[in-house]
Formats: C-alpha cells, structure tokens, sequence
DNA sequence: CATCTGACGACCG
DNA sequence: GCGGTCGCCAGAT
C-alpha cells in the first residue's frame, strides 16, 4: 500500500491546523477509513518535512503512546495551536482539507 | 496460511 | 463524559 497520497495531503494543512485520522481517511478515500490514515502516519517517513503532529483524533484527542505524545504537544503549542489534557480545540484549529482528486 | 495488533471511530450503557 | 465492544484492514509474527 502506498500512503504517498496520505503524506502529500498532510504535507497540505497549514501551521497552525489540525486534521483528524478520520476526515484524512475520508478526504483520500481511504479503503481502511480512520485506521488506515493512522497506519499511514505510523509508517511517515521521517526527514521528509512531513507535519505528522497535525493530525490528531476525531475530537482533536492526542491518540498516540509515549513518548511521540509529548512531542507532538510540544511541535503543536510552538505553532501556537493550544493543547489541554492532551487534546487541542478543534473549534479553533481544525482544518478542512481540498477536495482530493481521487489518489488511491 | 492463521493470528494478533493498533497513530481510529461509531455505538451503547 | 467515560469506558467497553465491535467493525475495519494493512502489517507484523
């Protein structure tokens, strides 16, 4: 499975947003939905300036283990998004991603 | 080839 | 709002 549409999409949400797994998966067309969008974030390549902290859980729930957790905490208050018991307010932050030309 | 696992999410009590 | 189940599916074992 090739996640490249994945990356590009999230390559796409600009400093500051956020996007969940789900609406990721949902924008792609992603076979496995939600889970699919999280596999793919687990395999991002790093070193390839790809913002992987701006995805977060349906509710803007910081869903992965330590210690990556605090980490994306950390990378996400420094683009000034505002994380509270581990969750950012989607209210404020969340993004809507372009409609996707059909990359599966 | 059989199972288990998990960076998910919808449901239900 | 919280925790437990269940459905989903690609990878890993």
């Amino acid at each position: 499975m090739s996640w490249d549409p994945v990356y590009r999409l999230v390559k796409q949400i600009p400093r500051g947003r956020v996007l969940s797994y789900g609406a990721l998966a949902k924008a792609l067309h992603l076979r496995g939905g939600a889970r699919s969008a999280g596999r793919a974030m687990a395999a991002t390549p790093s070193g390839k300036g790809i913002p992987w902290h701006r995805v977060v859980g349906e509710r803007g729930k910081i869903l992965i283990r330590e210690p990556y957790a605090s980490l994306q905490k950390k990378l996400l208050e420094s683009e000034g998004v505002k994380v509270v018991e581990s969750r950012v307010d989607l209210k404020t932050h969340l993004w809507t991603p372009p409609a996707e030309k059909r990359a599966k």
